[in-house]
DNA sequence: CGTCAAGAAAGTGTCGACACTATTGCGTTC
DNA sequence: GAACGCAATAGTGTCGACACTTTCTTGACG
């Protein structure tokens, strides 16, 4: 994605006050950056129309800097655009959810392997030092901070690939996936082999060994069918029955105790 | 890219009388194409400044439809946007197209992988008739037909992967570099290895054996780094001075004869 | 009840105008 | 010549209006 926006979407923009850098050419990517959350946290339904006028009202700007975010958004993979129809949110489902995963896998194992043959000492050792610096307590960190780690963790790899394609590829891919692997970080089957494999990777990577790494990084990020239908239950839930869902926790609660 | 545009850049419209299937919502879809294709053909030179207001009086279309084709563009990495300065063309140089060429070699050796794996006897039997279709007359043809053929060859090795999402990526990354495998071959050192590698990479697939179908396509698909250097030189003599090549291979013919 | 047609309402696609920002051109000074 | 400042020009970002398309509502009919 060598043509991205040069603001970027990914690398986050500075937090700063921001009636004292406002801007101007604010509005359209303040809509791009807007409804880009909306998307990947699909706070917007799978299928559903996109109403500019509402979001227009909603965001306080015109309806050009919505589309303009919109089109960029399409191009993305976050929504359709059928002429005359409007934009729609992607869908949810299991076939689509095990292509990313499978696309996820191809890059990510790829990257490894350039990494193992391209890096050198000090650039394997950051990524020894970023695992180091949290694996003691990233078991115990909330879903979005565990997330954000291990994003950061495979995102480093690809950026050590040397391949800067590889890096937009993967950042564009794990927006696509982040809610689904949100939900299912937050299941209670989730497991510590996370850490396991994180650190057979990171070992891996240290020896250069890059196949036994590559097939590591495939069996940490494929999925088989079944659980990504578990997983896109839960997701569908959570996107079409949040109370129902909470209230269905509870009773689960209730039962179990 | 599974949020495409529901009429699809890549298959192309239909070549129908265009007072007669005129709909509405027309321009920047039209708008999209023509500067796509500009963009593909490095027709605007790599770093310059698209400049709506001639766009949309050469198109005849109001500058809207143009920005919003421009944003679908940003997103698919032709051009960069940089806010109230513009959309800026895509770079033409030896580390992009590395890197472009390098994540084509991952994406199609995973694909060939998966179509082994999965495809049926019909299926696999598609791709051996694609070929001996063509690979009789294909030398013989015009760089873009014979760049045409290579694609669709390539692409239908994606389809049969069942992945759609390495379909849309391989698509775009052929969009991307088009220009300059145009300009390979027709190089007069573009040589023929090109039908006994294809031939090989049908045989491998027909006895599925996936790790040397993988590593024939990447020893066909990858460059080393001189001759994408000399490709580049002759990509960039072709945009910068496209008379003066005319006239340099001129006198090049002069000379050697 | 289901189906159809017509009209109203809502939403989409594009337009041209305006405000703002960046670039260019020109004159002055050293 | 280079550097600077200012004004003019050109281009970008957004606005609201309008035309067009789609969706929704309502009433009539079998």
């Amino acid at each position: 994605m060598t043509g991205r926006v040069e603001t970027g979407a990914d690398s986050g923009p500075s937090v700063a006050n921001e009636a004292e850098t406002r801007r101007s050419a604010d509005s359209s990517e303040r809509a791009y950056l807007t409804i880009r959350k909306l998307l990947v946290e699909f706070k917007l339904k799978p299928g559903e129309r996109i109403n500019e006028v509402q979001l227009s009202r909603s965001l306080g700007v015109s309806r050009t800097p919505i589309r303009e975010a919109l089109n960029r958004l399409a191009s993305e993979g976050f929504v359709s655009l059928t002429p005359n129809r409007g934009f729609f949110v992607r869908s949810l489902s299991t076939e689509g959810l095990l292509d990313l995963y499978e696309l996820r896998s191809i890059i990510e194992s790829a990257a490894f392997r350039l990494m193992c043959e391209r890096a050198d000492d000090s650039e394997i050792d950051r990524l020894r030092q970023y695992w180091e610096a949290i694996v003691d307590v990233y078991p115990n960190q909330p879903p979005d901070i565990i997330l954000a780690e291990d994003e950061g963790f495979h995102l480093l790899i690809a950026e050590l690939s040397g391949n800067p394609e590889l890096v937009g590829q993967l950042s564009s891919i794990n927006a696509r996936i982040r809610f689904i692997r949100r939900i299912q970080i937050e299941h209670p089957s989730h497991d510590k082999a996370q850490i396991t494999s994180h650190s057979a990777i990171v070992e891996a990577a240290v020896k250069r060994d890059a196949e036994n790494g590559a097939k590591l990084l495939r069996e940490h990020i494929e999925m088989t069918v079944s659980a990504t239908q578990q997983a896109l239950k839960d997701a569908l839930l959570k996107v079409f029955a949040p109370d129902n869902g909470a209230e269905l926790k509870r009773r689960r609660r209730a039962r179990d105790a």
